[in-house]
DNA sequence: CCTCATGGTCAACGATCTTCGGCATGCGTC
DNA sequence: GACGCATGCCGAAGATCGTTGACCATGAGG
């Protein structure tokens, strides 16, 4: 057998270089030959791991948005598992892009969000609102009411449904500059104050 | 003088290409002869009215999100003035994508979002949370509890702030059809609801 | 030594955006 | 009425990009 090398290595290094590039110049700002610069390669051997341009962003794309949803599944499992009330703020916080790296992918998924318009299977990669996690946050807010001794009321699935809404749309602000981390961190917490109490 | 047209009349329509082809094709699918053929005028007059591609994409997106705005603006003004919490349901429901035009716009606006990453100036157009609008949302919660008898708490401007964040969430899901029109609106009434009750 | 699959390169092609020079039209002026 | 010229518009050349296909190098197996 020939010549092995390490194939995911390869392509994540050129989905660093797309991540850059469209983090710099926007999506459309993204030619195969700025990758290959970007990432120290020729431009024929980008075009060997990937197809066609639409492939190398699509991989790029998908890998930034898998990376951001591993880290919130990190800082829910880091989360202290005693306090339903802490677990439920710390999954929420996961996405108001409170260190750079969480915010450059950040950053990076709400680039995609054009796409996801004329192109449906994108919006599928990004789709948080999963029916598992709305019942799992659910569950903390009931958890964390029993804590506090404050009765159940309302409907838990909207509840949540509301929560991720917010810290999403918070998170976007965030990635966008137009809204600090601190304040988004403060009108989350405004809004589980008065959830939970 | 010579020969005068309407350059507004002519910008407008190659706005509309630009709009159609984006929502087919995304933003990237956007090429100065689709946008001809689109429109029914040469490629050469494209590029009259327009200096560069940039331009012409920029300026389109420019007018769907003023159109936006303007339909949010004038559901407002349309909206009882008698009722408090009536004119409170109807602003936030504007941006939620309940008839197709709204649909379109809030779609085309969405497309944006990915180019406000690298292009700061595109996220200034965005950017609804404005003070005056926040103000006037917080006098409006204010008010509608009034007319409850519930008597006032929390901070209001924090609300407002939570509950453009939250309609805006919901008419971003609803563009990217993650989400039925009809369930972004139960949402909304549900969070109101909690708020004024 | 030969085979050939794998990793990688390069040049040419079509499509695209941009630039620039040119043509037509019609109002203002003489 | 004729000329001037700014405006509206067109089309071809130049540059850049993505794609295609042929090509070369390497090294494990027969």
């Amino acid at each position: 057998m020939p010549k092995i090398v390490d194939h995911e290595e390869r392509r994540l290094r050129l989905a660093e270089a797309v991540w850059t590039l469209t983090l710099r110049d926007g999506l459309e700002g993204v030619t195969l030959r700025k990758v290959a610069v970007e990432a120290g390669v020729s431009m024929g051997q980008v075009q060997h791991y990937y197809a066609t341009r639409e492939d190398l962003v699509r991989d790029a794309i998908d890998r930034a948005v898998r990376a951001l949803n591993a880290r919130i599944e990190a800082s829910i499992k880091a989360a202290d598992p005693a306090s339903a009330e802490t677990m439920l703020r710390e999954c929420l916080r996961a996405v108001l892009a409170r260190d750079p790296e969480s915010l450059r992918l950040l950053q990076l998924s709400v680039a995609v969000l054009g796409r996801a318009i004329a192109d449906p299977a994108m919006a599928d990669v990004l789709a948080p609102g999963s029916g598992e996690l709305l019942d799992f946050t659910a569950g903390l807010i009931a958890a964390a009411r029993q804590e506090r001794g404050t009765p159940a009321r309302g409907n838990g699935l909207i509840d949540a449904d509301i929560c991720w809404n917010l810290a999403t749309s918070l998170g976007v602000d965030a990635a966008l500059g137009q809204r600090s981390p601190e304040d988004a961190l403060k009108v989350l917490d405004y809004h589980l104050d008065n959830l939970l109490g």
